[in-house]
RNA sequence: GGGGUCUUAGCUCAGCUGGGAGAGCAUCUGCCUUACAAGCAGAGGGUCAUAGGUUCGAGCCCUAUAGGCCCCACCA
């Protein structure tokens, strides 16, 4: 006896109360089990300060369709969760709390404000976690890492220490991006340019004559869109080949406000083609300035705070803020009349991508990672396919980042995260890198240390996350028989940031890929194509979705409608058409289990299936196959298309319908115990290839279906088989498919009231195709609405004014001698006569074209003439009835 | 400046290795047919951005052009 289903489809009642079962059983957890073989998925970790938003959803959802599918396939899945510190996100959110308490970070000390940030981290950072399992995922849980647990630690330490020892990780000083707000210095990667409305102010700088004083004749004129450096200027350089510019060389300015002599200096990468052709060159405040700088042996003169402020290198401009700065010297130099002219200007600049504060390039001493030969092997991977990437053209983005790849400056002014394990001899400065404390200086003998008080880029513990979360620096079993994972996935925005360095890390660290696919996915955008953002308020909350339309409904639609790689838009409207097909599924269920109860259901003899059982286990076959070959393509979408398109299309508007009258009229049993077999089977088949996208809902039906504890999680995937596949029933079921839509259309065309029955007389000389109408002709019944059908080879006993449709291989006829309008009949019989001869048309086209017969392939060409031979006694028929109805 | 990507039905998008244009939503018509109105049955709607080319055959491959979006670089 089944259990019941409810009467209406509700998420709610059901989506927590079957993820509380699933955790019970432990059917998430995954062990090392030689017998099988593993399929592993490292989650990106989020970060602890994160909620859930659609973009977690729907990466979420990816691995948690892979996970389920290759688990319910018997492979031993490992989805391996856990979470980020977020070194910078979560020190700035600690920041602003302790600010609305009136306490300064500084003033509290780092020892206190660690203390804050792990608390902080114990109360806020499992709730993205507890979010990720409202949406179904199913992660090993009891493998919950974290970046900045034990373990992971020890991995950062470790490889730390190798690769300073290797001399991959050195300490240097050289331009790096400063965030004055934050406070630290950030990588390239963590730059983003902003285009911005600004000023180009053309400023002339006096030559120094013969005397060494600053000539009031002479003066080289060039553009800046930042004026306040010049306090730093050490050189102006022009393009050694203008000549223009020929008599400087060997030349000096006078640098104002500043009141020294700074060299000429000739270098190509002055452009001669934009401005003057001048450019004033500050080494410690510009990149491609401090390259000149290196390359003429110039000075650098750093002559800004932390906090861009102007520092005592600025002269009186010292304390000055750096705009104010700007207007202050812009100011000073039109008054010794050495401003030209302002220009508007509008250009690129860096901020940082986290508080979008315009970075300050500075010289600094920071740790960077040597990035010439580390790469090399993750070039080579994705290059010889070692490592896939989908969609392929990501190889290019990949590619267009490592051909120009600079060190990696890996070293933070920050206190929440992996603090960097070097040392320095308070008595000799000697830098020191080692696992722990040193004990005495190798160089002095000291015994007092003083650690580096620099933290890591979160990025460092992140590209170690496919075998640091596995056990590493250990070789565990968990590592040997894990890694490497197999699918990474996650959005292209973060191929820089972490997909690079986890392909070199695996490579470097383990000697092999951290994963062998990477699946791309884009951007979830607004339903105006606009960045869900914070600022904009425009973000939808998955919790909300969730809780209005279940999760199964949020992750379909997110999974649907879109290619691999590709920005979405979100819609409301799609999340109800998922949430409509979750109920189509749910109602078509309990229309089946209605139909079982109080019935013991058999497995029918072979010889018992009718035409249209096998017909729809044959199409149940084909769906198997192709979503599978999809989903193996990782294409989700399309694999998920498949099975919908089957389930409501083929299942529920087809084949229930046709199944009615033999599950009403009882009077075979043998039929009904194979139309109900089939239903049953044939759900279930459907449920298990839709559970990876909607778990919660096949779940329950399944569950309910069997009534059983045992969970579709936990079933095996369906797999195509020869044997079901029946093209004979296949071809037969689309003919009288064919024949259902031709009455239904004379039927709508002429107004008859649905209630108005009608016979229907199918006329064919051909005993196969009378077979199939007679085999169909409990279900035509229902279906064409007409009251019964007559299956004959004759036109006996058909009235002459009936009508007639044709169809491959049989005329069908309805005498509706009372109903028809014969002008609107008429008008029918035209378009059809239209659409036949233009596709006899096309045929002959075709056929007549010498060099398509002899180059198209052969099968094409016969498919092309049997068309032709169809459309050609149809069109006879339809003529007929032209003809017949005067 | 370099690279990527998109331009297909009113809207948002699919369309796998080239072989007669699809979905969802929207619109129109008719149905409360005892699984489902979150539904059923029908209908209308596309010169697949433009121009060339390759091919027996192009939405799909190549070239150019126009427009949109993104990434990288950053000429001060």
């Amino acid at each position: 006896m089944s259990k019941e289903l409810a009467k209406t489809y509700d998420p709610k009642q059901m989506e927590d109360r079957i993820y509380a079962k699933w955790i019970d059983k432990k059917y998430f957890h995954a062990e090392v089990d030689h017998s099988k073989t593993p399929f592993t998925i490292v989650i990106p970790p989020p970060n602890i300060t994160g909620q859930l938003h659609m973009g977690h959803a729907l990466d979420n959802t990816m691995q948690d369709i892979l996970i389920r599918y290759k688990r319910m396939q018997g492979y031993n899945a490992l989805w391996q969760p856990g979470t980020d510190h977020a070194s910078i996100a979560t020190e700035v959110r600690i920041i602003e709390t302790l600010k609305k308490e009136g306490i300064d970070k500084n003033d509290l000390g780092r020892e206190k404000f660690l203390e804050r940030a792990w608390e902080w981290k114990n109360e806020y950072g499992g709730r993205i976690i507890n979010q990720l399992k409202k949406m179904g995922s199913s992660c090993d849980w009891d493998r919950e890492r974290f970046t900045m647990d034990e373990g992971c630690n020890k991995a950062v330490t470790e490889v730390f220490c190798k690769m300073h020892e290797k001399g991959w990780i050195y300490k240097g000083s050289r331009i790096i991006n400063w965030c004055p707000v934050c406070n630290t210095s950030i990588s390239d990667a963590e730059v983003e340019y902003e285009e911005q409305a600004g000023h180009f102010w053309h400023i002339k700088y006096p030559l120094v004559d013969e005397n060494g004083q600053p000539s009031k004749t002479e003066f080289l004129t060039f553009a800046t869109t930042r004026p306040e450096t010049m306090l730093g200027d050490t050189a102006v350089a022009v393009n050694p080949k203008d000549e223009r510019y020929t008599y400087l060389h060997g030349r000096q300015v006078w640098l104002p406000l500043v009141n020294k002599p700074i060299p000429v200096v000739e270098d190509d990468y002055v452009d001669m083609e934009f401005g003057t052709g001048v450019v004033k060159i500050t080494p410690a405040h510009d990149p491609n300035d401090f390259e000149v700088g290196k390359r003429h042996n110039l000075p650098e003169v750093n002559i800004m705070n932390d906090d861009a402020t102007i520092n005592k290198n600025g002269g009186k401009f010292e304390g000055m803020d750096r705009y104010e700065a700007r207007k202050a010297i812009v100011k000073e130099l039109d008054e010794l009349g050495l401003l030209v002219k302002i220009e508007d200007y509008t250009h690129n600049v860096g901020t940082h991508d986290r508080c979008k504060t315009t970075i300050e390039p500075l010289i600094k001493a920071q740790w960077f990672v040597k990035m010439d030969e580390l790469i090399k092997p993750a070039v080579e991977a994705v290059k010889n396919g070692d490592i896939k990437l989908i969609p392929p053209r990501m190889e290019k983005t990949y590619f267009n980042w490592t051909d120009n790849i600079r060190d990696w400056c890996i070293s933070r002014q920050l206190w929440w995260g992996h603090r960097i394990p070097a040392y320095y001899c308070k008595d000799c400065g000697e830098i020191v890198v080692a696992k722990e404390e040193p004990h005495t200086c190798p160089k002095c003998g000291g015994t007092h240390f003083e650690q580096d008080p620099d933290t890591l880029d979160t990025w460092f513990s992140s590209a170690l996350w496919p075998f640091s979360t596995l056990g590493w620096p250990e070789m565990t079993e968990d590592l040997k028989y894990f890694y490497p994972t197999d699918v990474l996935v996650t959005g292209y925005d973060i191929i820089f940031f972490w997909v690079i360095r986890m392909i070199f890390s695996g490579y470097e660290q383990m000697g092999e890929k951290p994963f062998k696919t990477v699946l791309f996915h884009g951007l979830v955008r607004d339903d105006q194509g606009r960045k869900m953002s914070k600022s904009l308020g425009n973000g939808i909350d998955p919790l909300e979705i969730i809780d209005k339309y279940g999760a199964d409904a949020l992750r379909l639609t997110l999974i649907t409608g879109n290619a691999p790689g590709n920005d979405m838009r979100f819609y409301m409207s799609r999340v109800e058409a998922s949430r409509n097909f979750a109920n189509k599924v749910w109602n078509a269920s309990r229309f089946i289990m209605m139909n079982m109860e109080g019935k013991t259901i058999t497995k029918p003899a072979a010889e018992d299936l009718e035409p249209v059982d096998k017909w729809i286990i044959s199409k149940l076959n084909d769906v198997v196959r192709d979503a599978t070959e999809n989903m193996d393509k990782f294409e989700l979408g399309i694999a998920v298309q498949k099975v919908y398109d089957f389930i409501w299309d083929e299942f529920c508007d087809w084949y229930i319908e046709m199944v009615k009258p033999r599950l009403y009229e009882a009077d075979n049993l043998k039929s009904q115990n194979a139309a109900l077999y089939t239903l049953k089977t044939v759900l279930i088949d459907a449920l298990k290839m839709l559970h990876p996208y909607m778990p919660f809902v096949t779940e329950e039906i399944f569950c309910t279906l069997q009534d059983e504890e045992e969970s579709i999680m936990i079933s095996s995937w369906p797999v195509y088989d020869e044997a079901k596949s029946f093209k004979k029933e296949e071809l037969a079921i689309e003919t009288i498919k064919e024949a259902v839509r031709g009455i239904r259309n004379v039927r709508t065309s002429m107004n008859v009231a649905p209630s108005r029955k009608a016979k229907v007389y199918v006329v064919s000389d051909n005993a196969d195709t009378r077979a199939v109408f007679e085999e169909g002709e409990l279900f035509f019944r229902s279906l064409a609405s007409a009251e019964s059908i007559c299956v004959q080879a004759d036109m006996t006993g058909i009235a002459d004014d009936a009508v007639s449709v044709v169809i491959a291989g049989a005329n069908i006829y309805m005498p509706f001698s009372d109903l028809v309008d014969i002008e609107q009949e008429k008008v029918r019989l035209k378009k059809e006569q239209d659409r036949l001869n233009s596709e006899i048309a096309r045929c002959e086209g075709m056929l007549a074209n010498e060099r398509f017969i002899s180059k198209a392939p052969q099968a094409k060409v016969d498919e092309e003439r049997a068309k032709l031979d169809k459309y050609k006694q149809m069109l006879d028929e339809v003529n007929k009835q032209i003809d017949k109805l005067g």
